[in-house]
DNA sequence: GAGATCCATGCCCGTAAGGTATCAATCGCC
DNA sequence: GGCGATTGATACCTTACGGGCATGGATCTC
């Protein structure tokens, strides 16, 4: 069973853009290239992986299943190349993890001023499943919101976000200061981490399209305005806690040194 | 970066022979294919991974790192296909990680019968890493000997082991009905999961070849019996705990189905 | 020093990836 | 209902790369 990266790298990108020639665009091909090495691919594998229109682009359940897996197999490869070249030049490297507001850059300034000689990475972690890159081993230590399965992991909370409604702009309650949870209750709620196959971008569509309101950390606001979205504070809405994580069976100089900076730098503001 | 499969697979089959056409002859293709093919991976990455001579083929620090990212990345590509094709073909499918000598036939077929639609495998468990198949989620569940990192899993224990203590034919206490750990004070005893890179072959090699003795567990030698190897009773060593482990995030019904049906096996025996 | 072993090089061929031009099906619109 | 726009598929050509064979060149053995 050959599968080829490149050819599963074309099929990323088709499910990604729904379209072959956008995808062909992003990806520096032709379209008919792309429509014969997606096809070439789905003979390859023995199954259907797109169902496809001249109206649109759809992904069957095999062509999700594929997407999912997808996603792992080139994030692993990518980072795999990496420790490689690591190793090869002799270089330490911390791979930072971190969920989309959280500002990171004060510690990794002070730890790499205190490591001149260790390389540093922040890797975004995925809304929907934050500790995915400490799992995977794609990163060593994450600045994540902390809600996640804590199973294998070391949990070091570090402080506290309020949540605010996310809505469109023209939505009858965006002009007040702030809200109660109490009235949002009639409101559909678009909420967090079940849906894997959004992205967060997604998400602000769907919200900002009127199909629904959500209750988001205030840094994730912060990060993705957008002018036809408002976010106004929910006074009694449950508090986000944030934290540092590390994989509990990492035991590294490096990582403790990590988590003792950045916890010091924490405490200086 | 575009990191291509069939070359890493190449690499593999080098850095484990150590010998090109050793190499070439196991992957159907000629020599010199393999020396190109290769050399053209090498400038790709960007570094050296194999330091040839014409007498000797070694790793690099570089290919070190790469053939063990390789391990894994080769791996989940495989069972990602297999996922992908039972999601086509719609068939639910249970993996079963099994360390060395621990038999999980009955239980297998008890489950089979009771669930005729469900597709199993078996996958063996790395010795030095007896939890890696459930960690990557190549496995939902594994007969395992207890010697593993549990945070995050779910461990049921199911029996014990004695240990014996394996050495040459050739070695002077060889000849003892059993010994005691006193016994073997003196010895060199190559033990356990710390050296990662060497497989349970390679330590019943140096074992063979007088660089030492170990201490492993009754099923692992019954398993692996070589006539240059004799294994004896030590009397009090302490046994191996045998279990049943799942990632303790896993909440299918097929998998509490498959605990209950093993341990019900367990207790018929 | 002769022979054996083993990786590298040179040369050839076939397949498959990529490009351009074009077809065919569907949708929107007047 | 017909026309143009959009979009995926097909046809055909070119090029690049994987693979084979023959052979070179280095190293170890005896």
């Amino acid at each position: 069973m050959d599968l080829d990266l490149r050819k599963l790298r074309y099929f990323v990108a088709v499910a990604e853009h729904q379209h072959f020639g956008r995808a062909a665009e992003e990806l520096y091909i032709a379209q008919p290239v792309l429509s014969r090495q997606i096809r070439a691919f789905e003979q390859e594998l023995g199954c259907i992986l797109l169902v496809r229109t001249t109206r649109s682009v759809e992904l069957t359940a095999a062509g999700k299943q594929l997407y999912e897996e997808a996603q792992g197999i080139l994030a692993s490869v990518a980072s795999a190349v990496r420790r490689v070249h690591d190793t090869d030049r002799g270089v330490q490297r911390l791979v930072v993890a971190f969920s989309p507001g959280l500002h990171v850059a004060d510690a990794i300034r002070a730890f790499t001023s205190r490591h001149p000689d260790v390389e540093t990475d922040v890797v975004p972690a995925p809304w929907w499943q934050q500790d995915a890159p400490l799992r995977t081993s794609r990163a060593q230590v994450g600045y994540l919101r902390r809600q996640f399965n804590e199973t294998g992991l070391h949990v070091i909370p570090i402080g506290h976000e309020p949540r605010v409604a996310c809505m469109p702009a023209a939505h009858p309650l965006a002009c007040r200061q702030d809200l109660t949870s109490a009235e949002l209750d009639g409101q559909r709620l678009l909420d967090s981490p079940k849906r894997r196959t959004s992205s967060l971008e997604e998400k602000f569509e769907l919200i900002a399209s009127g199909h629904g309101i959500a209750l988001i950390p205030l840094g994730v606001a912060r990060s993705y305005s957008r002018p036809d979205l408002v976010h106004l504070p929910v006074t009694d809405a449950p508090e986000v806690e944030t934290c540092l994580a590390v994989a509990a069976d990492r035991r590294e100089k490096l990582l403790r040194d990590f988590l003792q900076t950045a916890t010091a730098t924490l405490r200086q503001t």
